[in-house]
DNA sequence: TTTACATATTCCTATATAAGCATGTATTGT
DNA sequence: ACAATACATGCTTATATAGGAATATGTAAA
């Protein structure tokens, strides 16, 4: 079986880095398309096919006005991935306790 | 050009389910192979390649004890997942809030 | 209507899986 | 030495990109 798609969640969908710059640069406010492709650089197609896939899973919302197309971030779809995540935040706070606990003993052993 | 490699860091290596079940699996205690194979029900060579991609990107850490090989989450490097999603905290926080003034305007329509 | 502008879609290709199955390697027990 | 256990690796196949170039679609302005 091959990889899942990037349409299928929230996860695949922004483990592309374009993506995620995408993401950021479209939560404060909306914006059409070309405004993306000057601000980010990156050509017309891949912007419209990554806003594609955005728009599939839900972490974008689209308006249209005239010949402009208007996205933004829907940030909702993104708390999903926090979660998850926030599953693992006691952990790594024990850790970098532990870190910290260690390297207050090495200092205290030159004393 | 193909999709990024799943080993290129850890927004490609968690946008797998079964890898993000053994993520959460090895969460709490240090784990041999034979135990996440009967626990997660996924046939060993699986395990053993989705561990791979996991140690790649420094999500899990391994330790050898005779022919066992034990292997626990590194909670630390879920971090800068967490870290980017609350990125977009404050924007679904007020969204939320939106949603619950519509509904509580819509309720006192009624009165 | 013709032209220019804004976006989306199609076609092509190199690359990378993930699952299933078979096999290799290291380590322990007898 | 030999058999058994615990993992890792190699191979094959179906599938899915992401990027680039070209083209199609839809809307507005002259």
């Amino acid at each position: 079986m091959a990889r899942a798609a990037t349409t299928s969640d929230a996860f695949n969908a922004v483990a592309e880095p374009r993506r995620r710059e995408i993401l950021s640069y479209l939560a404060t406010h909306e914006r059409p398309v070309g405004e993306i492709v000057t601000a980010l650089s990156i050509d017309q197609p891949s912007v419209s096919k990554h806003l594609g896939v955005l728009r599939k899973v839900g972490l974008v919302r689209m308006r249209c006005d005239g010949r402009h197309k208007y996205y933004q971030t829907n940030a909702a779809a993104i708390k999903p991935l926090h979660d998850w995540a926030s599953e693992f935040e006691k952990f790594w706070q024990h850790q970098l306790v532990r870190v910290k606990e260690r390297a207050e003993h090495k200092s205290n052993e030159g004393k």
